[in-house]
DNA sequence: AAAAATCATGTAATACGGGATCATATCTGG
DNA sequence: CCAGATATGATCCCGTATTACATGATTTTT
């Protein structure tokens, strides 16, 4: 592969003038310039990124890590991501951690390596380890999507997962579900912890039972909630709404329902969160919480890049929510309401 | 940060022993090695993998071309890759070219640049001049998942589009429906064009009427579907049976056929193509065209790890695919239905 | 037992490809 | 003819890995 030397040969100067005619062609004259740019055409010269990567110490790529590619949750998030990174002169390298904290921190590392200019995670599950150096402070450009609870002053993009989860359950309330069940994610996720805390809490606060195996968590796939929403709906004392918190498992819950015959929403009202496209092309079509996926990601990219140069950048950043009402949640039958005095 | 020379310096050893206690320990004498080690560990050595990388001149990461990251279709086929491509010591980097040329040629770009030692392209729809050098040879390590016809010898994994098809078509037939639909994706795609082909090939060899405005080009997610099922649906005269080429756009139609009162698959028989995990969750669950999506990840790597190993990999690869019978599929009502010899 | 050969280990120098700095040459205008 | 601008060149550096070589130690040969 043809160099910079090879073009200052063939133009007959010296490779610096090459240089400065390829990246900052006004410091030259017009003349050398085309002389250079015809050689660079000519003898097919394509810049070496290591080498200018490794001079300039800034690769212009940021690392974009994903918890794992299957969910089309983030594909809007990344969308929201390029946009701004491309406008900003950023390449952008997807991570798939596929679940596992190594291949997360292998995309870390990534910044050590100086491959990356800096890590926009959209995994909360981020041990501290990966973050701070031994003097405990914050090591590298990063941002995170998601909850992430810590004294670590580490810029995070999130929704109120708290709130949100407490305002789908309260929705329920009001309509007279007291019998509320909920798939959930590992609760080792802040995200998830959060959420069930607001479920919880909110139950409380109204004073409903908390029913024993009302819980659940899983990996939120289809299947998951398929099972799950089996297992919940073969209890003696089985739920009239089931909250999941993600659509995918809402939809495998939907399906198990009608394989055991119970009408949805009549008798069992599901509520899903993220707000896919598809949530509004399954049967019934889903009620479910919103999330503003690429503001997510359009707001993350942009705190990042405020670190990247230098600016100090909000440490926090909420978004909001917002509760989508469809198809399947409608008042629990008659004997499974509760009245309640407001 | 720190580099060799400090660890050197602290070790009281050259640069190139420290070189060689690393990455070839045994090449170094047990004590000089924990004298390195420990040094390294103590000034927080991480190489820099730009100057490793220019150096050694290969980067150990390819990239995986997404035609765009919103289709769950492609996660399980970055999946396939990314299993062998870790055991094979590298990395991933996934660009996404949100069906855009100038993104695609950027992804193909990386590797003039140095930044990745081959491409992975799971977009079909890859101009010539991205692979081949002016006197018209490949010019990089490059394999193709997917449909291609060139005279240039590119390696490709593929399903056999026309016969797969020519098969859920077949399918209809012998159930007795003749006026069958088909929504499929952009005809400059290879890959939908040898569908097609396969579709109106089948039809004249059974003899049957191709009907005009049976064959709707569109970038087949739900809301394509879900809009030319509707074009389709509103006809005169129209058809017993839709075959879509995703199974996103298919259920695009099943809404559309749910709103306008038509029962599938009593009335309209759909077909989806990928068989998405998504497949099974829909009402009525949906007959689909299944394709390995992981296998045709993990045998595109194998293909590019030959080649980035030197040897000569197999020009092409045709993997099966299979029809799932579901439920939205059924013979046409009796007035619909056309008689045949057999 | 002395000399030679082998071996293990460590060192210095350099290349990878581009870019920044500083020095030098050329040109312009006053 | 000189000050100041402008254009270009020579050189060194980014951080790593490799090559060729030097040193001392151990074994083999005579």
């Amino acid at each position: 592969m043809a160099t910079v030397k090879d073009v200052a040969k063939l133009a007959g100067v010296s490779t610096a003038t090459v240089s400065r005619a390829l990246t900052n062609p006004e410091m030259v004259s017009p003349i050398t310039r085309l002389k250079v740019e015809k050689a660079a055409s000519d003898v097919g010269y394509s810049p070496n990124g290591l080498a200018r990567s490794l001079r300039k110490s800034e690769s212009k790529t940021i690392v974009v890590v994903l918890p794992n590619i299957d969910s089309t949750f983030f594909s809007d998030v990344v969308h929201g991501i390029e946009a701004l990174a491309h406008k900003n002169g950023y390449k952008l390298l997807i991570g798939d951690a596929g679940n596992e904290s190594s291949r997360l921190r292998s995309y870390f590392d990534l910044f050590d390596s100086k491959q990356v200019d800096g890590v926009l995670s959209l995994s909360s599950d981020v041990p501290e380890s990966m973050i701070v150096n031994s003097a405990g402070e914050v090591k590298l450009p990063i941002v995170i999507a998601g909850e992430y609870f810590s004294d670590i002053p580490v810029p995070t993009v999130h929704i109120d997962n708290h709130y949100s989860a407490k305002k789908g359950v309260e929705y329920l309330i009001m309509m007279g579900h007291y019998k509320i069940a909920c798939i959930t994610g590992k609760r080792s996720n802040p995200v998830y912890n959060a959420r069930v805390n607001g479920h919880t809490e909110t139950m409380k606060k109204w004073k409903l039972p908390s029913t024993e195996g009302y819980i659940l968590e899983c990996d939120l796939s289809y299947i998951a909630g398929y099972n799950l929403g089996k297992q919940l709906l073969s209890l003696n004392n089985k739920p009239s709404a089931i909250v999941c918190h993600s659509d995918e498992a809402a939809i495998g819950v939907l399906k198990i329902a009608r394989e055991m015959g119970i009408p949805v929403p009549s008798e069992l009202s599901v509520i899903g969160f993220d707000n896919l496209a598809l949530s509004e092309y399954c049967v019934p079509e889903l009620t479910t919480i919103h999330q503003p996926r690429q503001l997510i990601g359009e707001t993350s990219m942009k705190l990042l890049l405020d670190i990247l140069s230098g600016k100090k950048p909000n440490p926090e950043m909420t978004l909001p929510t917002q509760l989508i009402v469809r198809e399947s949640s409608c008042p629990p039958p008659i004997d499974q309401r509760l009245q309640v005095d407001l």
